[in-house]
DNA sequence: TAGAACGCCACTTATAGTCTGTCCACTTAT
DNA sequence: ATAAGTGGACAGACTATAAGTGGCGTTCTA
């Protein structure tokens, strides 16, 4: 049984996220996001578009494709 | 200046569709989406989210990750 | 001259994304 | 011990926009 990909992104955004030592509200910040939404994320709770997934990645330094990763 | 992750997106959905003669009602039914969605993502009009990205990389057949790279 | 493939427009419905706030667990200072 | 601060889970209500659909015009080619 595959993963979901929205399990897959949840997991690495709280990984790379905790790396920098980050709250979920810094990320959310940088992002330009709001904290609870990055938090949503990172229990894949929500279905994140393309735009913001970009933005993430941007401000987590890492290609797209790190995101997704498996 | 970087490309837009959703053209990056678009254009290889359009490349890896065509690969397999494809057109783009083909591959909207095969995943389940509807025709002029498919054909406003490849004009990189749409900000897909993850739960159809993900759609449409197992319909090609490819891990998400071919979807993003540069 | 029919039909297959696509671009593009207009539209409704579903949900992505924002915001306020409460509760809990864990620290650290008093 | 206990108050005060920090980080995160979660709820509810709202707004912006993604998801999804149908129709028409054009181009190409059989």
């Amino acid at each position: 049984m595959a993963k979901r990909a929205r399990d897959i992104l949840a997991q690495h955004i709280r990984e790379l996220r905790s790396e920098k030592g980050w709250s979920q509200e810094e990320l959310a910040d940088r992002c330009g996001l709001h904290r609870t939404y990055i938090g949503d994320i990172e229990r894949a709770e929500r279905n994140v578009s393309v735009d913001n997934i970009e933005k993430i990645a941007k401000t987590l330094k890492v290609p797209i494709t790190a995101l997704f990763e498996e």
